[in-house]
DNA sequence: GCAGCTTGTGTTATCGATAACAATGCTAGC
DNA sequence: GCTAGCATTGTTATCGATAACACAAGCTGC
């Protein structure tokens, strides 16, 4: 049999009370006796349960986060940020992978909501009506992330992807090109790579650059090998194209490195833009033009939301804006001086 | 008030019980009364409390993941295999990363251990006497993976990185390398960067290429940046270096990316080989050989060994291989034929 | 036609901690 | 010296499900 906390009060000749409060910051109690508990757990190598701790609190110590992938930098590493802040409280972080699936996404926040975490994080992105409804009526306060939506389920912590590739767009114009190429995701009805081309198509639109050369290579994520296959179909399809903007680096950089193997010099005769700000966009030979997005600030800032739980539930939405920004570097030419 | 399982069993005129086997896919239950049951439930959205439910069997439906770092490509893929072969039996994971630090583990193990998973998986690396002692009172199967230490806590799935090394450098040395350096991690005792350098050393003496040229860059994991860093450490200390073998893809791309905007022609004037086979060093120009272990396969190998616990927990230790390869590419100059 | 089995459902006890309140002893202030 | 109030500890009830066992009804085979 598990050591239990009756054991330890019985050990340390106090009542299991204030062997509760030992363990925890809050109780009122003797310093020299939550010490001397403190040694009885020690000794006899008492592990809490935390399961009968949460189902008599009724609080379950969790927070969910629902990201597309683990597999993704930015988002390993605003989850890396959402755990270090959260852990100093002691709460833990109950992760999914929606694979960019809004189905799977509805099965997860199920099985996350049956843990009854104390809050819920998801990525900005089409949410099933089921997943709405299930969260809604979960009462559990939603923070939205890595976008900034029309129609928010709950708070928000992230950025306008529409407007961050609107920026890129009017860079690219400022640069002088002016048949600009995006490559993007398909299946993206309603998700952040969609706010991302219609933020394109809006660019050139403003600033008169015709119709858009839109290409959708594969379903999100879009990896460095399916950059490279899409080099080939926008070389095809648009032979006189002078930029090409991607939905995100990987993609980038393997259009940017078939370009290269094909004979084509970078920025010479084609630029190229990622997006994301990637650490392989740091590193190329050219490095990539991209929009950055610090994505430790978001889950700091995620996190640090997440800790006024009690306001969250009850108060208004919140929205905290991160800045994005151009970073130029040598797969776009100079500016002229 | 939350809707509970008695509200469920009132409305539609069953006890507890029932509800609670129509819920599961074990309990003896009349199919009519489990359908009526689940329209109930639907109706009302019921949502079971999971808490109550670990409390209850005594099974927390949890299983404990710790990983060095989220964000690496490898043990994301792992992670995302875990989660993915688990859920399908409707168990979580509970997810912990160590930032490679002994200590920071020894914290995130005891925190885990409160939450009564039912098996916890560890990358093989050090781990602090108390971390060891944790796991073996705790009675819960261990799984080490990603290397094959001589003194596993429990059971195993993974390669050795110490015979990976020294496959490579024995690849290398056919090619006719003579003066290879190694780029490792500083830090590394007992680690698998250690094992690495350890296979490296090893392999330099057995094929009689004299003393190991090893340059320690900065604690793991070592990024494409402090990569390129190493570059012009190297070149300083070794300027006849023929070939350089890095402990990791990042590291080693970096380290190319520096080497080629200095004007050296890879892989004419210079070898360089990575470890890991990330995504980025098949992409790359010119793409980087490497070693590869599929990091998927190894987190599906894992999966399947914990959806066997109960033979986890009494029986031997289980050791499960995962191949490795040495992967040609362009970063080393093809064989003669 | 009845023992013995199977199937489906209900009853009762219980998992291990914490909340809420009660009780005790002690100190300060008058 | 007495009391209010604080600091510390204990007592009791309880969180929401499930395990184990009990029980009723139908069915089988002789």
């Amino acid at each position: 049999m598990r050591i239990k906390m009756t054991d330890v009060a019985a050990a340390a000749g106090v009542s299991t009370m204030t062997v509760s409060r030992a363990l925890r910051k809050d109780g009122r109690i003797a310093p020299d006796t939550r010490k001397q508990i403190l040694g009885v757990i020690e000794r006899l190598g008492y592990v809490p349960d935390q399961i009968a701790a949460s189902f008599s609190s009724q609080r379950s110590g969790f927070v969910a986060v629902l990201v597309p992938s683990l597999n993704n930098p930015h988002f390993a590493e605003t989850v890396q940020a959402i755990i270090e802040t959260l852990e100093v409280d002691g709460t833990q972080v109950l992760l999914g992978q929606t694979n960019y699936l809004p189905e799977r996404e509805e099965r997860i926040v199920l099985d996350l909501l049956r843990r009854r975490p104390e809050a819920i994080v998801l990525t900005a992105d089409a949410h099933s009506a089921r997943t709405r409804k299930l969260l809604g009526d979960s009462g559990i306060p939603v923070v939205e992330i890595w976008d900034l939506p029309p129609d928010p389920v709950g708070h928000q912590v992230g950025f306008s992807n529409f407007a961050a590739a609107k920026a890129m767009v009017t860079f690219l114009a400022d640069r002088g090109y002016r048949r600009i190429v995006y490559v993007g995701e398909t299946h993206d009805a309603d998700t952040r790579g969609a706010r991302r081309r219609e933020g394109y198509t809006a660019g050139l639109q403003e600033m008169g650059l015709g119709p858009p050369r839109v290409h959708l290579q594969s379903a999100p994520p879009v990896s460095m090998t399916e950059g490279g296959a899409a080099y080939h179909a926008v070389r095809q399809k648009w032979p006189d194209a002078d930029a090409v903007m991607c939905v995100s680096d990987p993609c980038a950089f393997g259009f940017m490195m078939q370009a290269i193997q094909s004979g084509v010099s970078i920025p010479r005769d084609l630029g190229i833009v990622g997006f994301g700000d990637f650490e392989v966009s740091r590193c190329s030979a050219p490095p990539l033009t991209t929009v950055g997005v610090d994505a430790v600030q978001l889950g700091l800032m995620t996190a640090k939301l997440l800790q006024e739980r009690d306001d969250l539930r009850s108060g208004p939405a919140r929205l905290v804006e991160i800045p994005f920004r151009v970073i130029e570097r040598g797969s776009t030419p100079a500016a002229a001086t």
